[in-house]
DNA sequence: AGATATTAGCTTATATTTAGACAATATTTA
DNA sequence: TAAATATTGTCTAAATATAAGCTAATATCT
């Protein structure tokens, strides 16, 4: 990334991260990460390749800023209240609505698996992050000193990610209502 | 407007335009023209007012613009071949089918029609300047001497529009089957 | 294999957009 | 009605986007 979207952004560059940000996600649904040009990226987003060259390293770049804003899109959902399991759960299935709304990205994320599956990782490994960040800030609230808080959230987190990562391509057609049984079970350590 | 819009467009403008001519649009429906402010189209269109001030002279320019656009816009999926009534009858039912696709629009039109009027009058006259283009285009293929080209595409354009006009604001639940009819009868003065 | 076309990155001078402040009106509220 | 609030339209220097065009790498075709 050539810029620190941390950072204050003007509108102008939130529009233009918007643009991109799009293109490449309506493009996961049409063809191959692979087949993807970024020129197509450009054409889709209606921006000339200079500009995405004035964000972007290259087309991976942005596939990471893509992933990192989705992960943090889709928990932003979350209430921040207090930590509980049920925030957990919610998490879990939050994470699964998403993929429930985007057959076309999964199968896409899917196919690309069978090569070096870089796309699920390079994906489950932002969900993970973010999860991950909001288990912890929770979790340090209710603070359990048996146990280092990082050390759960990180579990907790891994949990989650590991549990999606089993529904999307191991049980496919799994119940949600049952997957979050097996979800609590794991939890519980009740097996 | 500011700016000229038949000349070449770079991307940025051609986005910024749209960018505006769809917060109008989105705006229309949801509220009054009068109650419309800059501000509103610019944090809809996410472009700071500077922006809107770069392109257009005030909201009314905006609206102009959008209805031109339109206009255009609706008519341009008419096949451009040779004229005849089956072409007239096209024009008609493109415009009706777009007010029948944007009933929230028309509806706020309507409503602004008790006051002055000037929302319908300003559109309808758009309408019949590019119904009265594209007629005139393909009127003057099978150009007929007996009638100057121009005064019988005016005369058709007028007819349409004030057809449509009639089947809004008069009887909007007609039929559109009837009014195509109706249309024929005027056409050949078969009354 | 060799010809042809597409793509990836990058550069630069020019054009456009931007935040924020401003005074002048208009509108709302008390 | 008067004061508070919102809106308009303009202005600037700084930030960004832009077209055009370049080379090298890669793909596609014959």
């Amino acid at each position: 990334m050539k810029i620190d979207v941390t950072k204050h952004l003007t509108m102008g560059a939130k529009r233009t991260l918007k643009a991109f940000r799009v293109a490449m996600f309506e493009l996961l649904r049409e063809k191959d990460f692979d087949k993807i040009t970024v020129n197509d990226i450009c054409q889709k987003g209606e921006y000339p390749r200079a500009t995405f060259y004035n964000y972007f390293d290259d087309k991976l770049d942005l596939l990471k800023y893509l992933w990192s804003y989705i992960a943090k899109d889709i928990l932003s959902q979350l209430p921040d209240d207090k930590q509980n399991d049920a925030n957990l759960i919610k998490i879990f299935n939050l994470l699964v609505q998403f993929f429930h709304e985007n057959t076309a990205l999964l199968a896409n994320i899917k196919q690309s698996n069978g090569a070096d599956s870089h796309l699920w990782h390079n994906l489950a490994g932002y969900l993970k992050h973010e999860a991950n960040r909001i288990v912890y800030q929770n979790c340090s609230i209710d603070s359990k000193p048996s146990i280092p808080a990082k050390l759960l959230s990180r579990f907790y987190s891994d949990l989650i990610i590991g549990m999606l990562e089993w529904c999307l391509f191991e049980e496919p057609n799994i119940q949600l209502k049952i997957a979050d049984e097996y979800l609590l079970k794991l939890l519980h350590n009740d097996l």
